[in-house]
DNA sequence: GAAACTATTGTGAGCGCTAACAACTTAGTC
DNA sequence: GACTAAGTTGTTAGCGCTCACAATAGTTTC
């Protein structure tokens, strides 16, 4: 594939094919308007017959662009944000932009600033941040990189744009589905508090409980974690104090699920579980989950949208926001 | 941060303040030895006071590389090849290097081709494959980027090395641990066909039952997801005719246990289960789940390492395999 | 038909860095 | 003490591209 003994053809060898100088054939690269259809063919034909690729290096030297997005993530092995990413990737490939990325291994002020003096280094052209913690978009606040940063999962700040499944919104479906089967204690147990969704979505469960006037004192916190399901499961088993149980992700219902089954508490007949994100797996699990579907692909999509008006319109902070949607499958019926 | 009002300073800026040449700031920066101590000390100093950054283009420009690892990958999401991207990541910039990516959306020759492209366009000092298709080594096999490949997931070839779990290896280990429970008949739900991987294991499988004596006849393939292995789950359920099943990947195993649970097969009672992957939720499904664990992270480091060697010491292509490991959980016992 | 534009093309400089070489210092050798 | 070797520093020339400006050709206007 090219690269091989000659070297790669450059801007000047185009001109001389095509006889015209170097900087007509910049202009046609460019897609400049002022130059002549008969130029433009015979550049062009030049390019294709020598392969004429354009040097990345060269033209990031001048112009202190990179034609890159820098995404910063943590957690991106786990279901969303990995999704996310790939969602970001598309898009960017797509609009002709490399994505470079900088997985945090601790979520820490100095791990963050690390990772964006990395992309300072490579002078890309924007920063997408999939760190879902409240603690960094402080971070990013206070660093202000001076390239457009898009943050997915907040809405943002004054100085960094923001993409977001609604959450608050989904839990609200998740709860106003539980009500209306007729469930009237419906507890919830919720994500770690520094998690910006995990905020959101314990805050629509306590919202929508209350706009039906209903309780909202049955929390417990998990870690995300199957582990930290299966745990509070045994406890919640042994209690019994809710009908229903609005769980943070899918990964802590499976937990829960597992506890409940070994205890002998029947989902759903003696109690409903809903999740949160659809997983791929959600629908198998034992039975198959009640959830709310969040589209990380389209989040990623936006993000970038935002992304590119930013840099290519000068747009300045704005945001974004996907809808979530239910999914009712077989962990929620009427309570007994 | 930085990139404010006034110029980033650059190397000259650098040399004027410590009163030395540009070359002897741009020598201390790349530890050249034949520096003077006393002279390296005023210069990092210097740097130190303006906050001097190399800046990468210029450096790439002139170097023709570029301190970037291109990853290619499909299936990202899925918890395999996200792990190992993961530990690409991290040993990557822990040696420095930028890494970016590029995720198909379908495998093809062509949109490996196009990707590869993107990658040389950005001049990367070498290339990480996570594209578990056998396709795609022929795909490689054919391009020749130029510039160091090493595949994940496969043992390379002529001109690409490789990293790899030992799969074969880790189907051993699981039917390894039926037999010794007692287990005469057990099939296999093996991946798709396609998967490296998937072959590997089906291999391995039938290695381990024909070095046992036994019929290795019962066979059917998936698509790796918990879909298919609800789909299988239903038949044979029907069928019963092994007593225990090893299983292409944990997500299969989850809709084979669901599918069995609403039959009413028991397992391990009435057939034993081991799953491959080992991901986070595998101990929590209905039952736990006996698995062969794979050291995604482990496997990304090692592959970094391959790379470095090949990109700095100029190493020819080589080959490096991580041992699997089996977690026995609650789904395998003796059968009845 | 000269002045005043507009569309198209070319010229020169320089982005910030490293590689190759030149030059100077200091020490080591006989 | 002249001759060499080794260590240290400086000088020059690009890498391939875009930007600002200059130059030319073609078009309109009164």
């Amino acid at each position: 594939m090219a690269k091989t003994s000659a070297r790669m053809p450059r801007l000047e060898d185009v001109a001389e094919r095509a006889g015209v100088s170097h900087q007509t054939v910049s202009r046609v690269i460019n897609n400049h308007p002022n130059v002549s259809k008969a130029t433009r063919e015979r550049v062009e034909a030049a390019i294709a017959e020598l392969g004429y690729r354009r040097n990345t290096a060269a033209r990031s030297l001048v112009t202190r662009k990179s034609q890159t997005i820098g995404v910063l993530g943590s957690e991106l092995s786990q279901y969303g944000p990995a999704n996310t990413l790939l969602g970001v990737e598309h898009a960017a490939r797509d609009a002709g932009y490399f994505v470079s990325i900088a997985a945090l291994r601790a979520v820490s002020r100095e791990a963050i600033f690390d990772a964006i003096r990395h992309f300072l280094d490579q002078s890309v052209d924007g920063i997408v941040v999939i760190v879902p913690h409240s603690e960094t978009l402080l971070a990013l606040e206070e660093l202000k990189p001076g390239v457009p940063v898009v943050a997915v999962g907040s809405l943002g700040s004054e100085s960094v744009s923001g993409a977001m499944v609604d959450q608050k919104r989904g839990a609200e479906l998740a709860v106003g589905h539980l009500i209306e089967q007729g469930h009237r204690r419906i507890g919830h147990i919720a994500g770690p508090q520094d998690w910006i969704d995990a905020v959101a979505r314990a805050e629509g469960w306590s919202a929508a409980l209350r706009a039906a006037g209903l309780d909202d004192n049955l929390v417990v916190e998990g870690d995300w974690s199957a582990g930290s399901g299966y745990e509070i499961g045994r406890k919640l088993a042994a209690e019994r104090t809710a009908t229903a149980l609005f769980v943070g992700n899918d990964q802590m219902s499976l937990g829960l699920l597992r506890a409940f089954s070994e205890a002998g508490v029947r989902v759903p007949e003696d109690v409903s579980v809903v999740g949160f994100d659809d997983q791929p797996e959600s629908g198998y699990f034992t039975p198959p989950l009640t959830t709310v579907r969040q589209d990380f692909e389209e989040l990623g999509r936006r993000c970038m949208d935002l992304m590119l008006s930013a840099i290519e319109k000068g747009d300045t902070v704005s945001t974004t926001v996907v809808e979530p949607e239910l999914v009712v499958r077989g962990s929620t019926s009427a309570p007994a």
